[in-house]
DNA sequence: TGGGGTGCTTCGGAAATGCTAGTGACATCT
DNA sequence: AGATGTCACTAGCATTTCCGAAGCACCCCA
């Protein structure tokens, strides 16, 4: 095990901001949960029908990683109808670009 | 509410050509993965160590997985001693500008 | 002849997910 | 009024998926 005096050849890592990235992409429903909230903020029932598939105890857990990640909001109408909504904050926005690529990317290159 | 006789908003669902791109971003290591692999084509073993942490079972399904999708080409060069390359196709050479822009946003947005 | 490297597959056990229900406050339908 | 439904969750299993270690076959180098 050298510790190569100079240059050295990486052993080709990834690069450690995608890895980071995917450390949230890559959990079951965060991509299309934040793709469908991207879109327009929503309540939580709302969400369960628009991300179909998902159940409850993971989209609230999901909600929750993602509010502590700073990329989704947690808004709580008091009314007497307590209403619930979720938006994505500008960290959350600003995946926008990314995700338009990937869907772009997933017309051409997946089978449908 | 509603039933009113046409039209009909849908209730918001995501793209579903973005679903489909997270049906394989959206399992555990394959973003990484295909994100690795676009920098250069590698063996198993390389690969294995470039995204550390990935374990020999895992990396094996997932490069399936890869090549039956089409994403991913499998190249065993006969010699004696067999060498079995993993390259990305041209399906997944198209995905380096979405994962540029995650990367970007990952460096811009995700804590470290 | 032993150590090291490559490319996998096969086992458990552990962790993540999914399903079914249930709560409590309100709203609406009959 | 009472039944039913919605909204936002939480609770408890069952199933799926993942990981880590081990093993197998083959080759190269000393």
């Amino acid at each position: 095990m050298e510790a190569t005096t100079a240059v050295g050849h990486e052993p080709r890592t990834c690069d450690a901001a995608l890895a980071r990235a995917f450390g949230f992409l890559g959990k079951r429903w965060n991509g299309v949960l934040l793709g469908t909230l991207v879109r327009g903020s929503a309540g939580f029932a709302e969400l369960k029908r628009a991300v179909k598939g998902i159940s409850d105890s993971v989209l609230s857990e999901r909600l929750s990683e993602l509010a502590a990640a700073g990329l989704v909001r947690r808004t709580v109408e008091e009314g007497p109808p307590v209403a619930v909504t979720y938006h994505v904050t500008e960290a959350g926005q600003a995946l926008m670009p990314a995700l338009e690529a990937l869907t772009t990317w997933a017309e051409h290159n997946l089978p449908t």
